[in-house]
DNA sequence: TGTAAATATTTACATCTGTCGATGTTTAAG
DNA sequence: CTTAAACATCGACAGATGTAAATATTTACA
């Protein structure tokens, strides 16, 4: 088994963000996930699969809902795979991408914890 | 009054992200909160904030927290104010900066809401 | 085998961002 | 009025990031 924790295991790491300040390590766990979600288009693509029925959604269908090149919504979604944020699963020509809730709970969590 | 939102208001304007697609206007109100949480030294900041006694902290008390120039822990405290992500309040020669609280609530709803 | 469709990767580039040194502003104390 | 301390702003620069054109890869099907 890997040593590297998976995004989803860094943010369910530590307690929220208002009970006690979070170290750096912590802080560079999380990042990524933040980050991830910090850009519009991110945002709305997230968005769309996490609201898609069954949780998840077709490349082909994301292409359309931007007025953007196919190769940059494909960087994104690459982004917010490797951020843990989305699943990736190829069947036939197509690929579904798949909102990990537990990821945007875990996050949700630490940015909204109560102090005590 | 103006028409501006604030961005308290901006993240308490939409249903959670699994529930609908977001829309590009809101998308844009949210995505400046996530870019300010999406640095490992402001994500810090925000914690050292929020879990202080009183939900506020003295710049004085920052600045020692990193090895960092001060003027670049004043840029990232002014980001995550504009992002209104924290209060200013001067006191004397001191700034005290206080996490808002309602806004990290919001945001929280935002990323972890159920979709129905 | 050959062709077309769906998606990813590579490359390049303009813009954005984090950082610091230097300097400015505000407040309190002599 | 000076001086010192706390904090902000300015200017500059290296590195990160979003975007698209060109190309590669994978799969289905004739």
């Amino acid at each position: 088994m890997s040593l590297e924790l998976t995004p989803v295991q860094a943010v369910a790491c530590c307690s929220p963000l208002s009970r006690e300040p979070l170290s750096e390590s912590e802080a560079e766990g999380i990042v990524p996930l933040l980050k991830a979600l910090g850009d519009p288009v991110r945002l709305r693509l997230m968005s769309l699969v996490a609201s898609h029925e069954g949780g998840e959604a077709c490349v082909c269908d994301l292409n359309d809902a931007f007025e953007l090149s196919q190769p940059t919504i494909s960087h994104h979604l690459k982004v917010l795979h490797e951020a843990g944020l989305l699943e990736r699963e190829k069947r036939g020509v197509w690929v579904y991408y798949r909102a990990r809730t537990d990821a945007l709970e875990n996050l949700a969590a630490l940015i909204g914890g109560k102090s005590r």
